[in-house]
DNA sequence: TTGATACTTAAGATATCACTTAAGTATGGA
DNA sequence: TCCATACTTAAGTGATATCTTAAGTATCAA
């Protein structure tokens, strides 16, 4: 995988709005179409539909259209990549501090390096 | 929690740089002065220092500064807002599959009402 | 065929973001 | 005291982000 971080940088974009976050909470109770999903919003539906836009080029959200319809839904494993990244960082986090426990039991008065 | 969104806001906002997640990437292995935390960069000294701004303010890193030297570390704390945030995502959407599989348990041909 | 519905496209107004350079302020060491 | 270090402040620039309104297209139903 060459860039994962140019997709971590869409899907947190994605999520940093809370339209789109709303709009995503409204997805994982279901799929629904563009103007429901629109309702809840004092905005024009083309603002909308920019946000939707956001999500899908995030891979949050898809959708397809049928008739004049466009059903949208939540994409659940591409909340995944978000999910390991933030993980890492507590990994890492955890593994320091035992490596600083280690050390301190060793080396009682010592500075850490 | 009468707003958590807007912490939400500054969360994902603060995570959708690279430059950012680098830097918090860094501070996961350890705290570090900010000279140090802006070696890597190819960009000048006040832009990570505004880089860091925007992570201190999502609460995602904390800073002390001590004679000369401003000293920071990940605040490990902060994440788990946003890990909840996707959590529940995941779980509104388990939640749905398993009504939906229930009800189709009970109604073999019917449209999902 | 006519009209209503459900988007879609385009263009533009603001505001915010991610930088820059240039200058300033403490602090610590020789 | 003098100078280098380690930021800090201020101001400006170009690119994006978030909305708007106006006008268009495709479908469905009567």
């Amino acid at each position: 995988m060459p860039a994962a971080g140019a997709d971590l940088d869409l899907m947190f974009q994605a999520l940093a709005d809370p339209t789109r976050r709303a709009m995503v909470e409204r997805l994982g109770r279901g799929p629904t179409s563009v103007s429901d999903l629109a309702q809840p919003f004092a905005m024009s539906l083309p603002a909308v539909v920019q946000h939707l836009a956001v999500l899908e080029a995030s891979g949050l959200v898809a959708s397809e259209k049928v008739g004049r319809v466009r059903t949208c839904r939540m994409e659940p494993a591409a909340f995944s990549l978000a999910e390991q990244w933030i993980n890492q960082r507590r990994t890492d986090w955890e593994r320091r501090l035992d490596r600083l426990g280690e050390h301190l039991r060793q080396h009682p008065q010592g500075e850490p390096k």
